[in-house]
DNA sequence: GAGCGTTATGTCTAAATAAGCCTAACGATA
DNA sequence: TATCGTTAGGCTTATTTAGACATAACGCTC
């Protein structure tokens, strides 16, 4: 048992990458991801995660330009108005996103004690 | 020797680390602090990195308060108008974020060029 | 004590970002 | 076919952030 105790599970590092040509991706697209895959709607997400809808497109879109192929597929109109899934580029990023955050944090979790230390 | 060949001192990820209290450090603080530690003035580094001063002081500033105690030490007036060096604290944030940031990419390479590989 | 380069700010402007508002299309359902 | 909530934008303002400019104090050196 070590001085500085600590929940395993809480996330202290979350990462943002930069994948070259004006494309990043970090917790805040990820986390909106996530939301529209649980909630299968843009806008229930933007409401959720307390952003406009406009801010939730355009990061979306951002993705989708970014990767030159979607990562969400849509459908409008219908049932409800309509509604957005992931597509598997989408559903991918957010596995791989979150296995290399778990990664992160798991094993660097003394640097990042040691780091927090020094605070107080 | 893995599928995924990586020079191993390619850094990857540079880290921010959200302390709470809304201080956060990451790889402009650090980068600042090093090249300040380096040359032994602000103004100086702020030159180097191609920043303008007040920038550079503005950053060092939201750390002195930030941590409640001072990242650096500063002497004004003197030969060559004065100078500043990193106190312990600064010091010790340097080393550990470098520490950090070397088993972030050590540790997390495969989870990285996973994600990386979704680009193509 | 004049000059110099640096620290430490204040203030004002510009640029980048985000928010708001508006409109059109869509298609299931009533 | 009228209604509804949603997607997908365009366009205009607000807010936030960064930059530019100005100034004072400081203390060694000449």
């Amino acid at each position: 048992m070590r001085a500085t105790a600590q929940k395993n599970d809480v996330i202290l590092v979350r990462p943002r990458i930069y994948l070259g040509k004006g494309l990043a991706i970090g917790p805040g697209k990820i986390d909106l991801l996530r939301t529209v895959n649980e909630l299968k709607s843009i806008a229930a997400a933007a409401r959720k995660l307390n952003i406009p809808y406009k801010r939730a497109w355009v990061l979306i879109d951002s993705l989708n330009q970014g990767f030159g192929k979607p990562v969400v597929e849509t459908i409008s109109g219908g049932k409800g108005g309509g509604g957005t899934s992931l597509t598997i580029l989408g559903q991918q990023l957010v596995e791989k996103y979150d296995a290399l955050e778990k990664q992160l944090n798991a094993q660097a979790a003394e640097e990042l004690a040691a780091v927090r230390a020094l605070t107080e």
